[in-house]
Formats: structure tokens, sequence, C-alpha cells
DNA sequence: TTGTAGGCGTTATCAA
DNA sequence: TTGATAACGCCTACAA
């Protein structure tokens, strides 16, 4: 923005300060940073001083000194969602208490735009990195780490990682209709992306325990857009026999999946139930209000940061321990018809 | 969280390059910057280096020596809110278009983390601030501008601005409630900011054109949670007579309260009509589904941009043109009993 | 076409 | 308790 303006002319330094309270510059560092090698007279008058003529610590000076800024990185694929601005709160809350500060990036799932925001914070020198759900190849951050302290947070192919159990918040999904007398249960995909894709794992996994075969007709994939779900239920009303509940990849699929099952005259749960994934707020004032899986997210962020701030000092962190997800039964499941 | 790791000894600077290529310093530095004045031989054989050692350009350093970093600060109240990501989406495309890179942080509509946000910025020394709905006051902006271009989105109380026609969109929800023939009309205010509510004014201004006179008893607070539009609901419904339409403060709010009426037994729209704001995702796929305003988010985001660039350069930018709101009618809204 | 020199604002170290 | 100095990594004159 500013090349030769008038705003430039304004930034006070230290130096300024030193001149006006007639010290050495270096005596403000120590006096700014509440050194007890200061007197405390000169300390207030350099207080005063520096908020009176509106000082402003230069964060690339003391980075470039430090060989360290003091920040975290934090790389998200949809702050739209509930769900991961927990996780951000959570990590922002955690970093401070270790004096770090937290630049956030959104990266709205574009893996193009992943590398771009590990880039900047790359140049920015952050401290470390945390990365839920990321899009780019294991490979990368394998290379990445070498670099700076990198932290995935559920996603457990990379070789540091905070996650709960991701499985397990499927399984009691599967659970729960399973006890309402569900056996053909259709399940939504995610948009694909690197990592084991835990909630597929698990679908097929408590099918097998039930014994019931996996029937790939009942896969549909949601690609984030609402017109992906009106597909899905395209799809759904176009099979010879629907199946009487489908999990659904999250909640946003889930509510409009219900509002294009409505408008084609298909009621939930009377007709079919559909269990959704994350609990956002909107869940329980949709009609029907959404069954759904909670996750620990601001707990999962504070975990990363406190596993970051192990590695970042050569320590290897042990797993973390965390409140397991929860299964918020609702409305929008019921028994089959 | 690195203090004395190994993480350090991988920093490779130019001066690194420089050796590798037998090459000055100052040299590297132009040929990373493809000036013309360096032997392409040269310049290959040092991009080559630069990639192949893994260079990346510290940040800190070239802010010091520039006096500037090529950074705009985002400051956003919400970023749950797809309005916003549009806002944010549209600032970050524009300025990537000026060689600017964006840093966003998102402050839950909490004051003191927008100030400790603009702290941060100041800090990183962004070249520019693009604060939407900023909840501090008018006076402490007015300071910060003679530090760093600042750019108002949506905000008119304050030295620069760029503002679709706030009031006109809710002129249209009124104007749409008008024609359906609703006379008693509710208004939900958003939580108490700085500014100058454009809605409540609209709302008014609406009222007294139509020849109706303001009752405050139609006039609700939302405060942002769920609970506060249950509360809301439990407030109309104890009127002697409800309003035949409720203007809402936005679609959560909107979504939240059509749910809480439902639970107690009222009908949207046959018993009342619930216009919104802000056309979120979700909008169209609740039940019923929205009327509700359409922002041109992303365009405002674009001319918070081109305002701010002619700021940095001493020019006086010029009123913004923008594309209007939009009104969109679905089923939310039909004519009183 | 390339090298030299000085400085951006801050801090750590050492000396006074 | 304070001051002097060098250094962090990069860039821009200017000189060669």
């Amino acid at each position: 923005m500013m090349t030769n303006s008038n705003w430039q002319k304004k930034r006070v330094t230290i130096k300024d300060i030193a001149r006006a309270a007639d010290v050495d510059p270096s005596t403000v560092t120590r006096a700014l940073q509440d050194s007890p090698r200061v007197k405390p007279a000169t300390r207030a008058k350099i207080a005063a001083l520096a908020s009176e003529m509106g000082y402003v610590p230069n964060m690339a000076a003391r980075t470039l000194v430090n060989r360290r800024s003091g920040l975290v990185g934090v790389v998200i694929p949809d702050l739209t969602n509930p769900f991961f601005r927990d996780l951000a709160k959570g990590i922002e809350d955690e970093a401070a208490k270790h004096d770090f500060r937290t630049v956030v990036n959104d990266t709205r799932g574009v893996e193009s735009a992943e590398r771009e925001a590990v880039n900047l914070f790359l140049e920015l020198k952050v401290d470390g990195l945390i990365v839920p759900m990321a899009r780019c190849t294991e490979a990368y951050y394998e290379q990445l780490n070498a670099t700076v302290p990198v932290v995935h947070v559920n996603r457990d192919d990379t070789p540091h990682h905070v996650s709960c159990d991701t499985v397990e918040g499927s399984v009691l999904i599967m659970r729960h209709l399973f006890e309402l007398g569900h056996e053909r249960i259709g399940f939504v995909r995610g948009p694909a992306g690197p990592g084991r894709e835990p909630k597929m794992y698990a679908y097929r996994r408590s099918l097998e325990e039930r014994g019931i075969d996996y029937d790939p007709d009942l896969i549909f994939t949601f690609d984030g857009t609402l017109e992906s779900s009106a597909r899905i239920v395209e799809q759904l009303l176009a099979l010879d026999a629907m199946p009487t509940a489908v999990f659904a990849h999250n909640d946003v699929n889930a509510i409009a999946m219900i509002h294009a099952l409505r408008v084609r005259g298909v009621e939930v749960p009377k007709d079919i139930s559909i269990a959704g994934h994350d609990d956002i707020q909107l869940a329980g004032c949709v009609d029907p209000p959404l069954t759904t899986v909670q996750w620990p997210m601001y707990e999962l962020g504070q975990q990363s940061v406190r596993y970051l701030y192990a590695l970042g000092h050569g320590q290897t962190p042990r797993e973390a321990q965390l409140p397991p997800p929860k299964l918020i039964v609702r409305e929008s499941t019921g028994s089959p018809a």
C-alpha cells in the first residue's frame, strides 16, 4: 500500500525513545522487557515515553535477531465450519499460554492454497505449524518436517499427529443405527483426499462386525457443495431399494440432503433416517434436529499445541489423551418403517 | 517452539547460495528478483541452487530492509459466517493482484480480540488494514489511521470505508413484507456495537414512510447465541398480539427462531413470517427455505482493497461503486393470515 | 555483469 | 545499573 506516503514518518523506534529518555537503545530494550537490570525510575520513564510516543515493536527486527517469531501457523481447510473454529480457538488459547501467537489461514480445501499458506508461514519463520486435515501429500509434509515442527490433526498417516479416535465416532453412529433396526445403511464419503478415510473404514468394519455385506451401490460422494447433496439424493431415489438410513459425511451435507429429500416428498426420519457428523451450531435447530457426532475439537486444538511444543523442544511427545467423541441423538434418525 | 533444537541449522540463506554458486550475495538477490542486471547463466544456476537447497526467503529481513511487509491485515468478526468468508476471499484475490498477501484474524466479535489482532498486524508492519464491522470505537480507529491505512467495510462512521448501501438491503426486506400485507412487523437487532445500526434505521424509516407507528415492544435483541433466539421467541409469544412478520438480524437467528417457534406450535410462514439477512449457504435448504438478502461481499472485498491501495498511495479514493444488495424471496415469508 | 558497503530495528553479550 | 558493539538476512546504491 504505502510506498512513499506520509505513513512512514510516524514510525517510532526504540532509538527514538532512547533519545527522548536520554539513554542507550539497549537500555530501552531492557526496560521494555521488564528486565531487573534497569532502575525502576528509568523503567517507568521509558514505559511512559513508549506509550506516549505510540511505540509499536517491530516484529521483523525481533524475529531477525531472535531467530524466532513467536508465531504458530495454522492451516485450516474451512473456517466456515464451526468444528474447525473450535479447533482454532483451542489452538489459540493454548498457544497464548506458551507465549505464542497464532496466524491462521483458511485454504477452502484447495491444495494449492494449502501450499501457499504453508509457504507464507515458512517465510514468516513461524516456530511451528498445525495442519488439520491436510490435503497435501504425506511426502510433502515429511519433507517440511525437516524444516519446522509440524503437527497434524486428525490425519494419521503423517509423522506427527494428534487425533481423537476418528473411527470411534463413526462407530457410534453405526451402532446407533443398528440399534434402531437398520441394516441397509448408505454412506456418504467426503471429497477424496489423502489419508485413510476413517469414516469409511468405520463404516465397513461396523457392517462386517454386524455380518452385513458391503454394497458399493450405497456409497455416495459429497464434494462440499449443496448441488452435490441434491445429486446424491437423486442417486438415492434412483435405487431399486433405498437404504433405510444414511450416514452423511457431515452436518451440512445431512441438512442439504434432508431438504432435497423433502422436496421429493420423502420424509426424515419416517421414510429414511439421516445421521450427520460434526454437530454444528445449527444442527439442533433444523427440522428435524440432526442426530450427529460431537468432537472435542477445542481440546484437540490444545493438545496439538502441547504436542508441537514438545516437538520444538526436541522431545518425542507421548500420545495425547483426548475425551472421546460423543453421539448426539436427535430426531433425524428413527426405526425403519 | 524451537529454542535450540535441530531445526535451526537447516535454514538456508542467500549467503549459503552465494557461497555455493561462488558469487556475491547481492548477485543472488538480483538473480532471485529476475533483475536484468545478471547474466542468464548465472541466474539459472542460482535459481537451480535455491530450489535445490530449499531456500525460503526470510520475510523478517526483507520487511526490515524494505520497510514494508507486503501484507494486508484483515480483522474479521466471524469467519464462521459465509458472508464474511466471501468478503475475505474477495480481499485475498484482489490483494494478490496488487502483489499483497493477506493475514486474517477471526475475532469472534470480541472487542479485546480485535485490539489484539490489530496489534499483531501493527507489529507485523502490515501495509494496510481492512476491518469489516469493527467493534472498537471510532476514536481508536481514527488514531490508528495516522499509523497505517485502514479501510472499514460496512461501517460508515469511520474516516475511510467501503460499504454497500446497508440501508437499502433492509429496505428491500421491509418493502417485501409490506407488499405481502404485513403492517405489524417485529425487528431483531444485533449485538449492540458502535456504528449506526443501519438495519434499525432502515426499519424505522420504512415504517415511517408507510405511516406505521414505531412500537418498541416489537424490538428484540439477538446476541449471537441459539438461546437468545429461543428467548426472543418466548418474548414474541408473551405479547398480547404477535407481529405478523419479523425481520430477523441474520439467517442464523432466523433459522433458530423458526425452530423455536415450531417447537411451540407456531408455523412459519402460516402463523408468522420470518425474514433473514445474509443468505448463508444453508438458507435455501432449511425448512421453510429462508427469505433473505444477499450481499455482494466478494465485490466489497475487492473494492476495499482497491480503496486501501489508493489510500496507501496518498490518493483520496473516490466512492466505490458496488452492485446493490439482492432480495431473495423464498418460503419463510407469506401473507398474514 | 558483478562486487562492496552500509543500514533496516532489535537484542545479546560484554565491558564499564 | 547502563552503554557500546556486533549480528540477524536482505537489499540498494555505488563502484569496479
